[in-house]
DNA sequence: GTCTATAACCTGATAGAC
DNA sequence: GTCTATCAGGTTATAGAC
């Protein structure tokens, strides 16, 4: 598959190869991904991958530090901001991450299957490390309900974010939507999720 | 990995292959796994695994048969029921199907990155058909809150329940939580998530 | 830096003895 | 049915010419 080449003008030899190791991995995983696939997509040939990048595993950790970058990496500066309301901080993050998610639809399937199949690579993910111990949301989430886990809420959010993206090649085939029907609904839910959250956050059970 | 057998006694040569295939294809997916492997895993042959199965694409399909089953099965009877309420029916389903998760947490990160990688073999999944189309759950939703789509209600509903188990390598690791306090968690988001859902229905975006 | 050719290895699958 | 040995094919990685 893919057997011409995808990037031909301005890019730099290694450019070329990294964007197709982007697109090829992103798509297989690591194991299903062959280099020969990768190197026919950047429009180069096999030898000259391993020049550039010594071995297959090599290229990926590049490429995987950049998406766990740009899937982590956005949000911790939001989260952390002690300057922002609870509020702000769920509507500025859903609105970030949804853009972000729509345009790279595959990132987080990608990368939850990685960290599965590679969980020590991922140990100590600074980012969300930073949220969950040091973070200005998770404080506030605690003052807030302090009965319930901040957890709970994180994972609510972010799986009220993200599981749309997962499910998609499920739910596209299913539901029959194109590729605009479901960004158009995934727009939706960057107002929708925000006024969600904060009607979970006020209800207290017994009220 | 996995050099020694690890079903010995009472179970068919067949059974134990199976149960091997089960376990290194959910752990690693079907380009990862190895035939070998699942072959030290069950403490037979390599030979043995080809001569019950003709290949590992046979093994994998019978497996993936039943996941899917597993997946999607039994939420279709639930959903479909006219005799109970929107309220029972959101009860319902995230009770069963946390069970159903915390005994098989890592079913759902299997069932999407497969689905990813062949999304032609799943084009049509009957029981999530049936869901979207004829079920009374959706009819319920448009009943309800005939402006928002009812597959928002659904993919929100599906990501609160099942989110957390697809984040959960991630999570585990970085928020120092072992098994027991991880199930615990889920546990408790069994009382939470329908609390969360109705409020959400309830809540009308200028109310 | 870039190519062709090939080495070295691994994996799925089979042949054939028991 | 179960095993050992091996084949056939594909994949990563390297050698060496240009």
């Amino acid at each position: 598959m893919g057997k011409s080449p995808a990037f031909e003008k301005e890019l730099s030899t290694e450019e070329k190869i990294k964007a197709a190791a982007r697109i090829v991995f992103a798509k297989k995983g690591f194991a299903a991904a062959r280099t020969r696939d990768i190197a026919d997509t950047a429009g180069i040939n096999l030898a000259l991958l391993n020049y550039y990048f010594r071995s297959k595993q090599k290229l990926f950790d590049g490429i995987m530090r950049e998406k766990l970058q740009e899937f982590f990496g956005k949000v911790a500066p939001i989260m952390i901001d002690t300057t922002t309301t609870l509020e702000t901080k769920i509507e500025t993050f859903v609105a970030h991450y949804t853009d972000m998610l729509i345009k790279n639809p595959e990132l987080p399937l990608f990368v939850m299957s990685e960290i599965r199949t590679h969980p020590q690579h991922f140990a100590q993910i600074s980012p969300i490390h930073q949220i969950l111990n040091e973070s200005s949301f998770v404080a506030q989430l605690k003052e807030k309900r302090p009965e319930v886990h901040p957890l709970h809420f994180l994972m609510s959010m972010l799986g009220l974010t993200v599981f749309p993206f997962i499910a998609m090649p499920m739910m596209k085939s299913i539901a029959s939507l194109d590729d605009e029907a479901y960004t158009r609904m995934m727009e939706e839910r960057k107002k929708l999720i925000p006024l969600w959250m904060h009607t979970i956050l006020d209800k207290k059970p017994n009220t």
